[in-house]
DNA sequence: GATACCATGTAGCAGTTGCTACAAGGAGTC
DNA sequence: GACTCCTTGTAGCAACTGCTACATGGTATC
């Protein structure tokens, strides 16, 4: 493998972590390549533009949230709309995963601009999103399958967007207060 | 009435309706005084910097969304919490509505980001939120009003996030498959 | 009629953006 | 040694960013 590959790799996995911490923020050429440690010459040696450099490092995010989600509710045992709400919620809201849903919202924002190369990322990722209820989700024979999913998927992006907009801790009490809501 | 400040209302009025129609994207100074029909040194004497544009502009899209929201669903006779999801489910996944609920994802997410001045805007409109909810809501003596307003805000919010990322006309359906979930 | 203030245009600043031209060191091949 | 290709640095470009200095015409006030 060329210094050339091994050099994405390594850059991709620091990068990740850089937009976990601080979301697009700093997100331009220079900021980049400093957040990986190296030139802004060689980020565009190693990837072909800024938006391969955000693709390939968001498509590395996106993996490891779907390995995370698929470890922390495996599927195998579907669960009833309401109890996979109820541990979606638990699980996106935690410590651990409020920043890949901060992030998620804020590329959802990106492609609704219409910034390359979000788009193309949030139906990527909305996609996997869909599967992973699918194939998770105990539902009637004749119910709406893709209509339940995209309303799953709604509440727990919508309790991370609250979220991260609120100051106080209050994450807790509304997923508290959303169990209240559902029908078991 | 001096002619800035007669101005600075003309400029926020078509503003409003730039921001509307293209959501944060196209909100470079230029731009701006551009879609304004002023030039940008102009908007620039009717207002201190492009934060103050953009804080008073917001400002008047925010009465705006408060001004219909309490149209379509007064207060005075309050609703369970399932059927004012309902309701205002269906009205913010409106046509007409669906543009305020993009701009405010993009505000959310801007807000992020520390933006300025968008930290600001959403603590006000998401208390605006709050209070709207909150006003409507008929909850037992001894639950968690503050949860439970947080919990349909966030239902509301995230119907808006997949809305504007999903390319197919899902919405009613997942409005439909959502109210099923809910309790009552 | 002089003065002062409001309103507006021209021009441009310094900084950041994404990206590129060019040169050169190094390693391997003939 | 000549040649080629991979790798890296220096320097910079044109476009855009938010913002400002300066001049000027107008209007109101004394």
């Amino acid at each position: 493998m060329s210094v050339r590959d091994t050099q994405r790799e390594v850059v991709v996995e620091r990068l990740a972590g850089h937009l976990l911490e601080h979301g697009l923020a700093r997100t331009s050429l220079r900021q980049l390549a400093q957040a990986a440690g190296v030139s802004d010459r060689m980020l565009l040696y190693y990837f072909a533009d800024k938006a391969e450099v955000l693709a390939a490092v968001m498509a590395r995010v996106a993996g490891e949230l779907a390995m995370r989600l698929a470890v922390a509710i495996p599927d195998g045992a579907p669960l009833k709309p309401a109890e996979l709400v109820r541990r979606a919620a638990e699980f996106t809201t935690g410590p651990e995963m409020r920043r890949f849903m901060r992030l998620w919202v804020e590329v959802v924002a990106a492609a609704a601009r219409g910034e390359a190369p979000f788009p193309a990322i949030v139906a990527q990722v909305m996609a996997g999103f869909r599967q992973w209820v699918d194939a998770r989700l105990d539902l009637p024979a004749g119910a709406d399958r893709e209509g339940t999913a995209a309303a799953i998927i709604a509440v727990i992006d919508g309790l991370a967007l609250v979220d991260i907009c609120s100051e106080d801790e209050i994450a807790p009490r509304m997923a508290a207060a959303l169990s209240g809501l559902l029908a078991d």
